[in-house]
DNA sequence: TAACGTATGTACAAATCTGTACATCGTAGC
DNA sequence: GCTACGATGTACAGATTTGTACATACGTTA
């Protein structure tokens, strides 16, 4: 019955989403979750392991929700790294797109031997390593190089969406992208 | 002798960067600054405030510190057009350089009607339209979408670089904007 | 029925947050 | 020397922070 440690993690990544991991306590997390405090204690040691698991799970859930739009997108490997933009216009246009965890991660704890900042770099590079796979599939000449510039663009997608409220920045990022995938190949 | 005014301005301006500003309280920034906690809500009326007013004088340092760089830098517009990643470069090389206040501000006011993610928008906003100004010159077929994908890489570069520890991202970029303004004239 | 684990609500501790009150000190101009 | 004003230090108010104590309730299982 660990059905109030998923409305947790829920309520606390939404927040943590909207106004920052300092700026959301515990008391409004448990108030908007309708869980008791000593539940929140009793699934998580602290507020930090809680922040630790709400990231945990943004991760996996990108991560399969890459994989899924992928497999269902198919095509050339091209095609797909050009659809990874495509993936985040659609996340810029959901209502509740406030910017992304790991990056207000990097801003909120700059330390980089922060365990939650390190987390975050280590998510995107994850997203790198795939693309790099696919610049591979794609015969581009230097794949890793490729991989680290289209994840470049998508952080600059994804920051100037939230700073400008710009739901077309992915649509701008992906021309770029065009332009060096062909120049790559 | 407002030389306490720029001294707290100066201190959380420091603190704001490193540990962002929910996280950076009022006691902190005046036993760091030196300064009486009277005196600063003597200059201030809140902490929002002292927000703003490192808000502002960040945008002005950083306008005339570009302004500085390209005149020295001279060369064509499409050389100015790169020399500001040389710029970024410089930045991201500094010791205290802990990612950019403006890009802070809006993850932690993720409402963009929030007068500290407005100004941070305004920000990016001025640094767009002086690349058009260049891309125009650089007689570019597109400038204002030239300087739209140039603003969009910087932001990228600007976040991987907090993210990655990467003081490199800034050079990465350049080479993506070289090809970028070599295909735009 | 009895026992056990989980969830609850309230109250609280201890620290920290922003902002204020107030008496005092130091200096610059008249 | 006197006045005016900015800066100081301390103490505090009131709210909020994370985390805990404790008695109670509910549901499942033995």
């Amino acid at each position: 019955m660990s059905d109030k440690r998923e409305q947790l993690v829920v309520t606390a990544l939404g927040l943590f989403l909207e106004h920052g991991y300092h700026a959301t306590g515990i008391d409004r997390i448990v108030a908007e979750s309708g869980v008791a405090k000593m539940t929140l204690y009793n699934h998580f040691e602290s507020k930090d392991e809680l922040i630790a698991a709400a990231l945990q799970r943004m991760d996996e859930q990108w991560s399969t929700r890459v994989d899924t739009y992928l497999t269902h997108i198919g095509g050339s490997p091209r095609d797909r790294l050009l659809a990874v933009f495509d993936l985040h216009t659609q996340w810029y246009c959901e209502d509740d797109f406030h910017g992304c965890v790991f990056l207000k991660a990097s801003h909120e704890y700059t330390d980089p031997a922060h365990p939650m900042h390190a987390f975050a770099a280590e998510h995107y590079q994850r997203l790198r390593e795939r693309l790099a796979g696919l610049a591979k599939a794609a015969k581009a000449k230097r794949p890793d190089t490729l991989a680290r510039q289209l994840v470049l663009l998508l952080i600059g997608a994804t920051s100037q969406a939230l700073l400008d409220d710009d739901r077309s920045s992915a649509t701008q990022a992906r021309e770029v992208a065009r332009v060096l995938i062909d120049a790559a190949v």
